[in-house]
DNA sequence: TCAATATATACGGACATCCATATATCCATG
DNA sequence: CATGGATATATGGATGTCCGTATATATTGA
């Protein structure tokens, strides 16, 4: 994983969003994303599978149901990185509004 | 300093080869990176400017030269954030490229 | 003031990125 | 096997990024 490559990724809000969400909840599926984040479904999805062509997380289908998760492989530097720009962004907001999700998959399934 | 425009600036191997010899070298002219780097003077220069008007690194002119370093303000996450690729990246050969350019300016300088 | 050196900017083309919309695929369940 | 929910992909357009080349500006010293 070449640095250059790791912020390319983070360089986009949805996915510095996605990134810090699952630093913070372990394990999220899409819908999941999608409600915290109140973005479109397609556009999610994208940046989602992006992050995992990249190696930078990784995809479990359970069911219907597709979970991601920071890529257990991840690099220490890498995590540092994420780590410290966790420090200076506030992700209350994503939180809140995902324990307000009705239903939530990942509830019952773990 | 919102952490995707940092990002975003880190996502350029010239910027991210610049930044991290700033690092390493405290305070460095536009001729140094040229010769480090070994690229076009135009491209170090429109780079440098870019991390100048991003709030990243500061301009300082002395006589002949512009001088670049590391923002003096630049927040604590963003350096640790700088801190954590510069183990993850090696820079021996940046600064063994800069140690051979005859006559830098910054040795009698500084 | 002129020449030389250092640095910055302008221009245009090639290419990447991001998005909304529409549609396809996958899976559970009836 | 038909339906519905969850997820993925395709398409096309708008915008952004990066580069090489050429040129402009700034500074020094003769």
């Amino acid at each position: 994983m070449k640095p250059e490559i790791l912020f390319r990724a983070l360089s986009d809000a949805t996915r510095l969003r996605c990134l810090l969400l699952m630093l913070s909840e372990e394990s999220l599926c899409v819908c999941e994303f999608v409600h915290a984040l109140d973005l479109s479904q397609p556009r999610v999805s994208r940046h989602l599978g992006h992050l995992r062509d990249l190696g930078i997380v990784q995809d479990e289908r359970r069911g219907q149901w597709v979970h991601y998760r920071l890529h257990p492989d991840l690099p220490g530097w890498a995590h540092e990185v994420l780590q410290a720009v966790f420090q200076a962004r506030d992700v209350a907001d994503l939180r809140q509004r995902l324990a307000a999700m009705p239903n939530r998959p990942s509830v019952s399934c773990d």
